[in-house]
DNA sequence: AAAGTAATTAGGTAATTGCTTAATTAATGG
DNA sequence: CCATTAATTAAGCAATTACCTAATTACTTT
């Protein structure tokens, strides 16, 4: 397997893949990072721009949103084109809540927001 | 503010209710504290029992959980009984997935595990 | 090949986290 | 009313995080 949306019962190192995606999501900067990306593909530079902190920290937080398997990464030329890999987190969260919660709930809240746009099948 | 999904950017001090929510689900423990209730509640005694870390480590976690709105405390005689609040939960994982992603690719999934169940209306 | 630009890696530090044990508060039963 | 059990609060500590600046790597342009 490879889903440890219950994490490790048996009382490991918490390197799961959903401990990676949970951690990521923990944090401010890289949320509005995954905002960012989900309107376009940005190169590290652009992201940088659009935060106070250094360079070197958003690369850094960029890394953790790759490992997570939220983003990916892109060598084009001397630029690093960053972009949103949705599956990953919908999944995971999605995943997560399913166990969590006894189903149903979600839905209703997703069935309106999807009858307010196009549908695809 | 309130919502914070999209977080501060106006750059502040990063303790919106997304934040907690966020915050509390990066921990493997607490994940796991939220599986265990999302089966029945329990007294953070019989919470306790199912890890190894000490019961001040554990109350830790359930105030975080408590404070982020991810369960409820309520007290019964020498007992303290915790069980989930599967709302803020759910909203707020839902919400966040509405925007960062695009849209739709949630609902499929769902739809499948909700067809393998009973409907609630 | 030298200079410039984009990005990451390296090294350091203050603040925070995640636990521990000891002390405290609160309810129950003899 | 004293002892026991449930739970939390308090105090302390090792490990981690989240940032910074400086150095490095890699590509591009002249």
């Amino acid at each position: 397997m490879e889903d440890e949306t219950f994490d490790d019962i048996s009382e490991s190192s918490s390197v799961g893949a959903a401990q990676r995606v949970f951690h990521a999501l923990s944090s401010a900067p890289r949320r509005k990072i995954l905002a960012y990306l989900s309107a376009s593909g940005l190169t590290a530079g652009e992201i940088a721009d659009r935060f106070s902190m250094s360079k070197p920290a958003v690369s850094q937080h960029l890394s953790i949103l790759e490992t997570a398997g939220l983003i990916r990464r892109e060598k084009q030329g001397q630029f690093v084109h960053y972009s949103l890999i949705e599956n990953n987190l919908v999944n995971t969260l999605n995943g997560f809540v399913q166990e969590v919660c006894p189903v149903g709930r979600p839905i209703k809240k997703e069935s309106q927001a999807r009858a307010r746009r196009k549908e695809l099948p």
